[in-house]
DNA sequence: ATAGGATCTGTAGCGGCTACAGGTTCAAGA
DNA sequence: TCTTGAACCTGTAGCCGCTACAGATCCTAT
């Protein structure tokens, strides 16, 4: 798989064919090409865009990368990797890991919070308070000693 | 605890102090206020906000809920139940329940994510593919069958 | 009286899209 | 060739939940 130069040769695809092939929406696909992920493909003469396989690649590329949930820059970082370097690998795995990371906490962060509304939930099915559990919760008592925001 | 009108007594807490006992940023406090999740507190003479009891249990409140990733119109409700009605409980068990769901469809979604790129990670740390496992599976075949986005 | 911290209003920006409005172009059929 | 109507164009504004200013005013301790 030759993945450098991947600007662009033969097939002509106006956006909404390259929408249909990668699952991005249209608007997505300009809005990418305005933020500069996308490079400006070639245009017809009446000024549609006509994209080459090289963009299908890479917007392709953008929505895998996107499902796992990278953000738009480190996608970019990924793809000037991929393009531009003959050993990206122990960058691109340096990228990975961060992100692995990041998403390892909010994982945890969600299921702290999933224990604790699943247990409140529970509380509310028993029906043996007389108050509702979940909204007393919710009105716990003030941490005194809370600390004053960053700044 | 009596929580209906929680409408404002005695002690008159400047913005800075309210942020200081919750935790809320003082932005965040006066964005509240303009979306209208807390209501318009009292002023001094020179237009300073000043909060009482009902604005730091309110404050309170919507911070727990934050922590636990209600969105701000699910806490609207929770709070509009609180206050108006006797007996919320089952109301609000349900935004409860629905969140939950919400909350647990994250977390699958970021553990496949997470077993995806922990997979490639260590395929990329093995250093046995001449190319890089995390870039290839980036540039994965496109789907020829992927259906249009929705519209 | 004065210094300097706290607070005020208003606006703009973040990420990652999405949704218009109001126009132009393209491709297929008559 | 003409006509339809779908596809496409540009540009702007909105979503969520804040955050970060700028530039002015107020409050309090000395």
């Amino acid at each position: 798989m030759d993945r450098k130069n991947l600007q662009d040769t033969a097939p002509r695809l106006p956006i909404g064919a390259l929408s249909r092939r990668t699952g991005c929406n249209i608007e997505t696909i300009r809005y990418y090409e305005k933020i500069g992920l996308l490079s400006a493909p070639a245009r017809s003469d009446g000024g549609h865009r006509l994209y080459g396989y090289g963009h299908l690649m890479r917007l392709g590329f953008v929505r895998r990368a996107r499902e796992l949930d990278f953000t738009l820059d480190e996608i970019r970082a990924l793809l000037r990797l991929a393009e531009d370097r003959d050993r990206p690998c122990t960058e691109a795995r340096e990228v990975a890991v961060v992100h692995l990371t990041d998403i390892r906490t909010k994982i945890a962060d969600l299921q702290a919070m999933e224990s604790v509304l699943a247990e409140t939930v529970v509380r509310c099915a028993d029906g043996k308070t007389p108050e509702c559990p979940l909204l007393e919760t919710l009105f716990g008592s003030i941490d005194p000693s809370a600390r004053p925001p960053a700044g």
